[in-house]
DNA sequence: GCCATATACTTTGCAACGCAAGGTATCTGG
DNA sequence: CCAGATACCTTGCGTTGCAAAGTATATGGC
């Protein structure tokens, strides 16, 4: 019995990126601490795991929204931080204008009350 | 090179199933038919191809959520036809109340005001 | 000093699923 | 008879979330 039936792992695909680039909109963060502000700012509802979070940040880099840079606090492990850049920003326009159209495509064709409004009947 | 890249193909994952049971419970349909009822109910936005949408349709067979029946036509091939059953209905309840909370819960992070709001500034 | 624990990053391997591409069979029209 | 539309099915691949395991540094208790 899941405390909480996790099926929402296909859900998460697609909107992840789109997440992560709204946080680091905020400012800068490393990547142990977005695990954990994910699941805040969700309300739990896109918890992902490091095995997902970092690769995820990877792919980031490598398109070119997110830069790095190495920085060691006083106390504890170095860390690595990640912050949006030009181009992330402009992907974050975009891809939150396409999430918006496909969001209200998915509504609109739930919608109850729909049932064709075609006009024929 | 891709056209347009298909960025849009995570997004699908996880509402596909859920649309398909939408659809299904206006009316039984066959596959082929459902193709392009998708496509014109959602304006394009979830268009899927043949390679899609039939083991879509075996899985949701497996799981009990739909059941079919061949029907051939007097013109034309053999349908099969799939229509939505009892636990369908119960499972199409339940994943769009899922894809609510999901909804609500990446709108609220995207949302340009929020910033926090947790009380402290 | 040593070891458990927490922090922080990384990698490997697996499973799910959309899709391109190809295949089969039936019917219709020229 | 054959091209094309209809309708169904299958194989293989790429992407990506995740479990699991590994590495390294710092801290506190003994």
């Amino acid at each position: 019995m899941t405390p909480t039936p996790p099926a929402d792992r296909e859900l998460k695909r697609g909107v992840l990126e789109l997440v992560l680039l709204r946080l680091l909109q905020d400012r800068p963060a490393y990547g142990y601490e977005l695990v954990s502000e994910i699941a805040r700012r969700t309300e739990g509802e896109l918890e992902i795991k490091e095995g997902t979070l970092y690769p995820l940040l990877y792919r980031l880099e490598e398109q070119g929204l997110v830069a790095t840079s190495w920085e060691t606090p006083e106390r504890g492990a170095p860390r690595k931080y990640y912050r949006i850049t030009e181009v992330g920003e402009q992907a974050f326009a975009e891809r939150t204008e396409r999430w918006r159209r496909f969001r209200d495509r998915v509504d609109a064709v739930l919608e109850p009350g729909a049932r064709e409004k075609k006009g024929e009947e």
